[in-house]
DNA sequence: GTCGGTCCTAACGCATCCCTAACGCAGGCG
DNA sequence: CGCCTGCGTTAGGGATGCGTTAGGACCGAC
């Protein structure tokens, strides 16, 4: 199992590798926020652990930076004591946080923890409906057309609302969920943005945007996302 | 969103019970491990939080009989800070572990970031009554034709009334239980809208609307859900 | 400084939904 | 036998929600 290591300290750097290594883990490292994003990237590890006080770039935006195209695990590793900081690292996406000095052993079995639970998160990344291909992973889409296939532009806003539905077939999700999902959890109440960007994947995903056949609008209630009838991909 | 929280001590329960409710959980307590069990067995909540020190089942063991049958998230909240507590408890399944005293921001970002990974695999509550299943996860409706299954359109406030009605087969919901959990505790009277939508339902799901068969009203009381005599759901 | 892209606000039709009002009908009761 | 109460049903107005467009604020790149 490959895990990532992001810390600016070389110390606690070989003291996590050596812990880990003995363990029977595959371990790689980063001393900078954007090393960790492009060892991330390249290696797609399956935990990644990540100190907030790292140059370059912070450990919230490493999070944030994560999570716009990842589901992997994330367990901080702070000297942040403050129950701030713990906070904003848990909202932003992390899913555990650890302060320093800790306990081998219990960080080892919040490790476990973390990663038994991702038994593999999906074992089909990539969602095909109509002509479109949505890979989930690569954070892609395509569109296949009659002479090959072109690959359809998403901002990020537009990718984390689509990643929402997309993980959801055939259920409601609610305009609550969706807000706090893409915004944030003190996102409730909707202005009418999200009304906007359902509009624009419509119109970059739909065959026919203003009569909706896989983005569909529930009245009053949210929305939902509707895999072909013929699609395998049932759960 | 239904939260268990299983703790022998009456003041921690309190004071849990109302930081969560005001944040818009539904709060559901335990006072022993046997009554969480029970209380998670019947009403399936999202979250379950545990103290380790419980009478009857001790924390450790009702973590491994949720864990038979359940994914719920489990967040322990314990006054034991010794790590082999820590790594006992996550070992046996439980997702995170908070020691007390706690700070209450954190451990709210902790529930956040607990509820905000599972997309509720919740257990398959499909109820089915004639040609008509109804799929409370998803929030859908389908109606099998001899041509597949079509599905059938209800509004927000259709859906609420079903909701209360089929979450009680058999048992008689009076009206006043209907118009409260559907339009909010200030609406005890009724002007006559509730008889409009029961029409609407049956409508919708009865064979023969005029005659109606699961959607049953009982005169000067109010109404009750009759799922078919050979189901096996039945609890 | 300028430019392109993205995010959000505001406003306007339009469809849908909620609720009121009224009428018909059945059963209970004096 | 006639009245009354409670429920089912229908139709229509008002309100809300949604799709759509246009435009300004903000930010990083060049």
């Amino acid at each position: 199992m490959k895990v990532l290591i992001a810390d600016d300290d070389p110390q606690i750097l070989r003291a996590l590798r050596i812990m880990l290594t003995a363990r029977g883990y595959d371990v790689l490292t980063a001393r900078t926020g954007a090393e960790a994003l492009n060892e991330a990237i390249t290696h797609h590890p399956e935990l990644v652990m990540l100190d907030l006080g790292m140059p370059e770039l912070n450990g919230i935006e490493v999070i944030e930076g994560l999570r716009g195209w990842s589901q992997v695990p994330i367990l901080v590793v702070s000297g942040r004591t403050d129950s701030a900081d713990k906070v904003d690292a848990l909202d932003a996406g992390a899913d555990d946080y650890v302060t320093k000095p800790f306990a081998a052993d219990e960080l080892l079995a919040r490790i476990r923890a973390l990663t038994r639970r991702t038994p593999t998160v999906s074992d089909e990344p990539v969602i095909r409906f109509g002509p479109i291909a949505v890979d989930l992973a690569a954070r892609q889409v395509l569109r296949s057309t009659e002479a090959g296939s072109e690959i359809v532009r998403l901002t990020p806003t537009e990718w984390q609302v689509l990643d929402v539905l997309v993980r959801n077939p055939r259920r409601l999700v609610t305009r609550q969920t969706l807000l706090t999902e893409v915004w944030g959890p003190q996102y409730t109440s909707d202005t009418g943005y999200l009304r906007l960007y359902l509009a624009q994947l419509r119109k970059k995903l739909e065959p026919v945007p203003s009569h909706p056949r896989y983005l569909v609008t529930e009245a009053g209630m949210g929305y939902r996302f509707m895999p072909d009838a013929d699609d395998p991909a049932n759960n």
